[in-house]
DNA sequence: TAATTTTCCTCGGTGTGACTGGGCACTTTG
DNA sequence: CAAAGTGCCCAGTCACACCGAGGAAAATTA
């Protein structure tokens, strides 16, 4: 039974060596997302891996073994899930179930998983956009290109969003940018990259690179 | 923030304080019903006490402050409204749910503990037919007697049970002695206080002197 | 390739939380 | 009062997570 700290650096180096398919994941970055030293990132990798979770050579970064994988994905699974159940069952704003799920991920019984999954009627997708990892680990990469990559005349669908700090999702739902939204880019400025949209065929508006960078969009 | 340990110990302490009201609590029964040793209770007993959450004075046993109080209200309201939870929202049979609720009882935001209040429909009771305790605090004292106290010729309604394990539980779904049947008292053999009852008007059956002391009823 | 910079491992150590056996002090009971 | 029972205290264990410093290794650059 993996601790609380033990899960949370699994999920922080599968979701490092997902944003970089290929590249071993460095002492310095695990630390540095997880707000610690790099001394006691390599006490925990040490201790991962004589756990068989991922392997760990001296100097070369570090990969999940397949149990590793999947105890990742198992707490991204139940992260994900826990947030659904606050945003659709309790009425939670997408803004506010982070670091209650950031909690809730670490519950154990894979019995209330199971049913909690059923409860929510087997949901894909959670609050953000981000893929549920089913109960076996498989998990479907969502085909979504960056608002920042369209072009102008291009449109797209709202699908997901990269960032899911409150001030970020804050700004969307004011900008009437949430999940749904309609976008169509008019131009771009070629000084910035900052974009001239119009969102759900009305209003117009001018959003920075910043923000474009992450949102994705997709047909 | 108390730590799940702590809470727990907290929990344990009202709990005998409540079934001895007026008598302190002893370091071996607390030791006993969490399966520790007494020096290990001595240990976390200091330490609540430092913490201003228990009275603690050598030899003397020990009561709840204020303080300690409410902690162990907080973390019976949580238990009982995550067993709600459990059984009327994902379909738990009232013998799975307690191991599950003991871990989700030490989950912190008061916010997601105000909001399934909510989404549960302010329950007042929780499956076993206890009390559950206000935000506050407030508990009402249910007026239940014990089964083994009616006498030939009484009645009641099946209000709570006193001991929640999967064995007691099972028997009693198999007996039809769920919440909400009605018991008449037929007769009583004198020898081992086993009681010969009728169930919900039709059934009639022997239960035992151990049955009896573990299930209320009310009128 | 050699020098420099960057990365990160190792070592020794800290702090906390929780638990424990054994000896003895205190309290209760007879 | 003596014996029995209870509970405190000590000294120590163990697991977990963290950290600074120093130097080894690797990567980069000259
Ligand atoms: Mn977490
Ligand atoms: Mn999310
Ligand atoms: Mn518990
Ligand atoms: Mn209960």
């Amino acid at each position: 039974m993996p601790s609380h700290t033990e899960e949370n650096y699994l999920k922080a180096i599968y979701k490092l060596s997902e944003a970089q398919p290929g590249v071993e994941v460095s002492t310095n970055r695990i630390a540095e997302v997880l707000q610690t030293r790099p001394a006691s990132v390599t006490d925990m990798l040490r201790r991962l891996g004589e756990k068989g979770l991922l392997h760990y050579e001296r100097y070369r970064g570090v990969s999940l073994t397949h149990d590793g994988r999947r105890v990742a994905l198992l707490t991204i699974r139940k992260h994900r899930l826990w947030e659904v159940f606050l945003v659709n069952k309790l009425g939670f704003n997408w803004d506010e179930v982070h670091d209650v799920a950031e909690e809730m991920e670490h519950l154990q019984s894979p019995l209330l998983i199971r049913r909690l999954d059923e409860f929510l009627g087997f949901p894909q997708l959670d609050p953000h956009g981000d893929p549920i990892p089913a109960e076996d680990g498989a998990i479907v990469r969502p085909q979504h290109r960056l608002v920042s990559d369209l072009q102008p005349g291009e449109e797209g669908t709202v699908m997901a969003v990269k960032n899911t700090s409150v001030p970020f999702l804050q700004y969307l739902d004011k900008a009437g940018l949430s999940l749904g939204a309609k976008i169509e880019v008019l131009d771009k400025v070629a000084f910035d990259n900052s974009l001239e949209i119009r969102i759900n065929s009305n209003k117009v508006t001018l959003i920075s690179n910043e923000i474009s960078c992450n949102l994705f969009v997709a047909d």
